[in-house]
DNA sequence: GGCTCATGCAGAAACGTCACTGCGTAGGAT
DNA sequence: ATCCTACGCAGTGACGTTTCTGCATGAGCC
């Protein structure tokens, strides 16, 4: 007696009877198991009839493949990791919120357009919850200078795309982000056309690439136009200081008459901080910061904002991972710098003259 | 020879050398294939230091257990799915989503507490995605009345939980919902309590259990303090329908001085609608709706909405499925109502008479 | 008519883990 | 001295697929 017959006969008496395997199937159908592996992926040698007569069986079971067996057997499991940097215990950051739901979003319909889905999984999630679900691939978004799981997973050989530039040389698969230093160039052009002569910059003290970027992109246009840099940075992972920075920013005794935030939260800070000083907006002062939240579109007045198009970020993040897990295009990696939409709106744009009933003021262009 | 043997012969031969096995581990350790297994599962009766020469060996080549082995022997993945309706191509809600953002985060949150992890799948995937994951269960946010998905999922023995009452009898494992007869009520009691004498609302024409309850809630208030209805209804998931029952709303002869929306735009179309009015909020027309959105803080005037608390509701829905899926707490369908915050803002306030310069309104209190 | 060759399918070996069974040994009880 | 038990570990069979290999059968060709 053969093991496979062994098999078969424990398994026609003693077994609970639960889901229907290929096995029973295959009895069903009668035909060998191979055959129906075949005709329900499409593969072998089998004409129509026999595939059509097996798919029906199956279908007349419910039979639904044991995705665990054939990840097993395959080394595939359909699933891409998304991770998300924490700086508490949640999983998400608060002031990128906005970001994160849209850019997971266009990630899921892309995963699935492409038959994958997606699992959630903070960076600072427990070690054990990483190794026990099999991934194909993960995105990460913002990778810390030396993720421990980053580097882990690319030891085992598993795919990582990151969205941000990764910092030091940390060896992601492939990365894409936005263009940092274009966006910065043209906010500020767009607030010197509008009419502002001093220009300020709300950063932050992190080394991370976007602040880098952006911040050397700053200090490079203020020495092309001539304009003295006036610039606070705080640490911005911390919502309180960032309120502290905007004030601090407009105490100044070379206090700016435009201002470009690189936060989230900067718009209102800096809204709430020129209300204490009494300057008007976009009058006294015009604001911009770089922000999806649609909320901004309704403060008073509503705030310009750059929008970094997260839903295009995460559509791409996923199509370069899952190319690279499935080996399309080499193997190189990858790099992508997608553009940023600036969306005008009232805080930075002088209103024109006919409308304006307050007196001139001293600042104003001469 | 064994068949043992012979795996063992053909693995130390011709095998590409990938990822650390659990053989590999009991090689260099110089145990057995049970004791590695045990060592770092900590069952079987093994001495400490036997379990931690184990545990060093296997930190030393590196070694993952294979999530897809373990899941196909266990039985468990580890992942639950995280389904939400979805009304067109896009997996989310528009009019929900931030209601399914702050949802799904507390949701990760929790059940990467009790070890597992979150898997997006919109209920409109295609269905080989569905059965090419291996789910311990699911989270199924709003099934509609005889969900394919949920029906497909109960048969093959997953737990399913759901955020919302089912509709019709789908047989859900448990279900955790908001207490919406009570949150009526306490609105429409807070809006006369500020002074509104005939309260409108603006509802949906779906049969959905949130829509029904609500509006039942609505008709049996007027019924208890003598008022007669007011309201219009539209099918709530087009958001132009929803501006234009706003306007018809606020047209009527029989215009009411108070609405509740019961939809996440409504404020700001029954906003605007009250602009083309010349109707004052909160003097002429207080506005209360149900939303989750922080942009109702900032609009002018603010708006007063009513949160389902989706945090709440989203650690409360994953507990309930993971004590269904280790069989915590009996396998009896769950029934969990949670309470709702009234966020009271200044569009369902009238100022007090001090600050108030306007002449006197018809309407006002006699 | 024997040869090749394509066709249609069956057998069986993995994939890597967990858990059941079982076996030898040491130490205490009788 | 003998038996019993607890201990520490090894062997091995699934879990349910995919896939490589291989065996028949019948058709086409010289």
């Amino acid at each position: 007696m053969t093991a496979a017959g062994n098999h078969q006969a424990s398994r026609s008496t003693g077994r609970r009877l639960e889901r229907a395997g290929i096995r029973d199937v295959a009895a069903a159908a009668g035909v060998s198991i191979t055959t129906v592996s075949d005709a329900l992926n499409g593969k072998g040698r089998l004409p129509e009839a026999t595939r059509r007569h097996v798919r029906e069986v199956a279908n007349r079971l419910g039979y639904r493949p044991s995705a665990a067996a054939r990840t097993l057997r395959t080394g595939r499991s359909g699933l891409i990791g998304l991770t998300v940097t924490t700086y508490g215990e949640e999983p998400f950051t608060f002031t990128e919120f906005a970001y994160f739901a849209e850019m997971a979003r266009a990630a899921t319909s892309a995963a699935l357009a492409r038959g994958y889905a997606l699992v959630i999984l903070p960076a600072s999630s427990r070690h054990d919850v990483w190794s026990n679900v099999a991934l194909d691939g993960t995105v990460v978004i913002d990778p810390s200078d030396h993720d421990p799981v980053v580097t882990d997973l690319l030891r085992q050989g598993i795919p990582v795309v990151s969205d941000g530039r990764p910092t030091g040389n940390l060896p992601v698969s492939a990365w894409v982000d936005n263009d940092h230093e274009q966006a910065v160039l043209g906010i500020l052009d767009h607030l010197a056309d509008s009419g502002a002569r001093r220009i300020g910059l709300l950063t932050g003290t992190s080394t991370d690439t976007y602040t880098r970027l952006s911040t050397a992109a700053y200090l490079d246009w203020c020495r092309r136009v001539g304009q003295e840099p006036v610039y606070e940075a705080y640490p911005a992972h911390d919502p309180c200081a960032g309120a502290v920075a905007a004030d601090r920013l407009l105490a100044r005794p070379d206090r700016p008459d435009a201002v470009y935030g690189l936060f989230d939260p900067n718009g209102t800070d800096l809204l709430a901080a020129a209300r204490r000083y009494g300057l008007r907006v976009p009058e006294d002062l015009m604001l911009v910061c770089c922000s999806e939240r649609a909320a901004y579109a309704a403060t008073e007045p509503p705030i310009s904002t750059l929008s970094l198009k997260p839903g295009r970020i995460g559509t791409a993040v996923v199509q370069l991972l899952i190319d690279a897990i499935e080996g399309v295009g080499g193997g190189r990696p990858v790099e992508q710098v997608m553009p940023t939409d600036l969306i005008i709106r009232a805080s930075s744009q002088r209103r024109p003259p006919r409308a304006v009933v307050s007196a001139p003021r001293a600042a104003g262009h001469g």
